[in-house]
DNA sequence: GATGAATGAGTATTCATTCAT
DNA sequence: CATGAATGAATACTCATTCAT
């Protein structure tokens, strides 16, 4: 009969907020942001429509709480190197985890490609949360700002560097071109496989390494 | 003043078709198909909302008449290589097809990529157009209905043949998957692309090439 | 640490409920009775949503009371002159009177003409309270329920008392129209000042005393 | 059987506008603005509600229009006198004007009022329309801009040009804002009236006439 | 007594589609 | 063939009120 603790209500608002924001990043990764009805999250998470606006002023800043949450998970997955500098193994490191993480948070990715996808949602977030605009076009001034520019200067630095060992031949722009294209390619197909097979997965990394170590 | 002849109505009646469709692709692909509005493509075009409905019966109708028209373009672009084989210029020219094709149709690329990305419409538009739903997925067993499928065969082969020349350690499939892995890279990332480089776009396709042929 | 007593309690249920009233009356006066939430009442008056609704059946209940408690103090300031005569001396009395209390309860009387302004809230509170539907309008058969029929009765008498001394030319019933045109002139004009300028408030009412005494 | 012409059609759009902001003034105006659903507005007007999003963008586009078309009628109305100077006559007449403008246009002076009473919407249109918000104040400073600012700068000079005759007793700021007040006094209680009494309201003006000309 | 999570009926707004002219 | 006024179903969002704890 007593009322519930601060504490209690806490753990009830969190663990609500967290059940909603899963069922709205599947349909909005699923069926995209703007086919997916309020009412269908609140249907799906079984709760009312205006319990939603309890947690969430809106269904953009629904949206920006789950991006906000994944990107934060997969910018903890990624706390080594960053010194700047990195070994051989420390790519191949690199390779595995980027290409783990696209598992581990496939429907996110889902999610995040098609907002890339679109124009004005791309504008909202991208500069926000990736701290480039350029990101599919072919990028050559190196951005200081942000996770992602950070990434893609210490693996430029990277390529360069193998120039020495690889002869005059060797056009490290180029193969830094063609590791990101392959890998936006591996990311674009195994967002959108439903059932990956595993050694295909594998051997695809193990090749990608192979190639560009 | 004479009345116009059936075949000039006709006519006509194509060009306003294509205008219309023109219109409502770069509208479609660059807001997105749920953003853009009849109305807008309507003042855009310089026509009535009735009138569009005298061409298109929904909306649904002129965007699957938008994908008809450009996949049946970009069809016709493929015209060679019908016969199943591929010799290795046969492999670098489609290749060089392929890439400027994307560079033509940039736009359309645009607007179909976003329907992929989405599960409803995938599901209604992919298996029509494409005959395959796991176009984004591992695809293992050849499916040989439709053009896609096609041409996948036929590359699949070409990739296996090369296996007698290139030794016991080449794995024919996983080059075949390395090669679309890259192929969907560039795809991805010349679409977006506001100002391609021609340059390093060249540079690309002739590393591919290099890589792959 | 000995329990309360029911007279404690009573204390208590009290200085909350004025709490809540006195936060209720100045957000319903400021920013619309329609635009105040119960949310932004309860957590101005630093209590739970559940608890207001403890002390006050509904929202309009609580309005209810505000304006029956402010109803009451008003009333309260007027405890003379209830015999129904009017000399010169308590005519001006009765004019600053009504002056001080506007300045007393601005912020009561601000609600108190935004509800009038409004057909359905008039139509339910202002009978109740004040005991006539006429009062913004041209008020001829006097109304005996009442404090301020009763009120205009005893000043239409006092006016009516003036054309003895005034002569033949006097027209009391204007005078009493002028008057009271003149007293909502006053009272909707400082309602609506923020920062009075007492000399020119305390002019005007000595000129409103010079003119009608 | 042929279309109509844009005339008609700008014909159909006038009348229907014409025929939703009278219902909208009508409703706003007594019911408050708040209150009035545009659910009820259609219904009353006998259209949809998607046709009055056809003609105004929102319900808050709606008000503005209706204040914009009602102000403009109350300018035209005051297009007299706007050389700066007043006669006596001049100011009698200008006392005439605005006294019949307040039956003319009761019902949007209904609106108007409900508008200034909230804090929210004065500051919205206050300023636009009328070019200051110290209305309901006493204004000491006199401002130059707009339509109700330069009335009243003529006024007061009209006040402060009858110091000469009246005398040194004549204290002309203080019966400039006896004479303000007076006027709000017969605009708020005749904008409430609902059954106005010519005799009355007639002697009211001659008798504000006597007392300020 | 006290809390705030939960509800649901209601509100403004959008937009594909129809249809009288 | 051509027009755009008109419709209505759907959608995001609000808020007074209830109720388990």
């Amino acid at each position: 009969m007593s009322p519930r603790t601060p504490q209690q209500f806490e753990e009830i608002r969190e663990e609500k907020k967290a059940l909603i924001m899963e069922v709205a990043l599947k349909y909005f990764a699923n069926e995209g942001y703007h086919r997916t009805t309020i009412t269908r999250i609140a249907r799906e998470a079984g709760i009312s429509k205006g319990l939603m606006y309890n947690y969430f002023e809106s269904k953009e800043e629904l949206l920006s709480a789950i991006i906000q949450k994944s990107v934060y998970e997969v910018y903890s997955f990624f706390d080594v190197n960053r010194d700047g500098y990195l070994s051989p193994d420390e790519f191949e490191y690199f390779i595995r985890k980027i290409t783990s993480v696209l598992k581990e948070k496939q429907v996110f990715w889902k999610l995040f490609f098609q907002l890339m996808v679109q124009n004005e949602v791309r504008d909202r977030f991208l500069e926000t949360f990736v701290g480039t605009r350029s990101m599919f076009g072919v990028t050559r001034e190196i951005e200081e700002r942000h996770f992602v520019s950070g990434i893609i200067k210490t693996i430029t630095e990277y390529f360069l560097r193998k120039k020495e060992t690889k002869g005059p031949d060797y056009d490290p722009l180029l193969e830094l071109n063609m590791f990101i294209l392959t890998m936006k390619g591996f990311w674009v197909t195994y967002i959108y496989s439903e059932n990956v097979d595993d050694e295909y997965f594998n051997n695809s990394v193990n090749r990608i390494i192979e190639m560009y170590k």
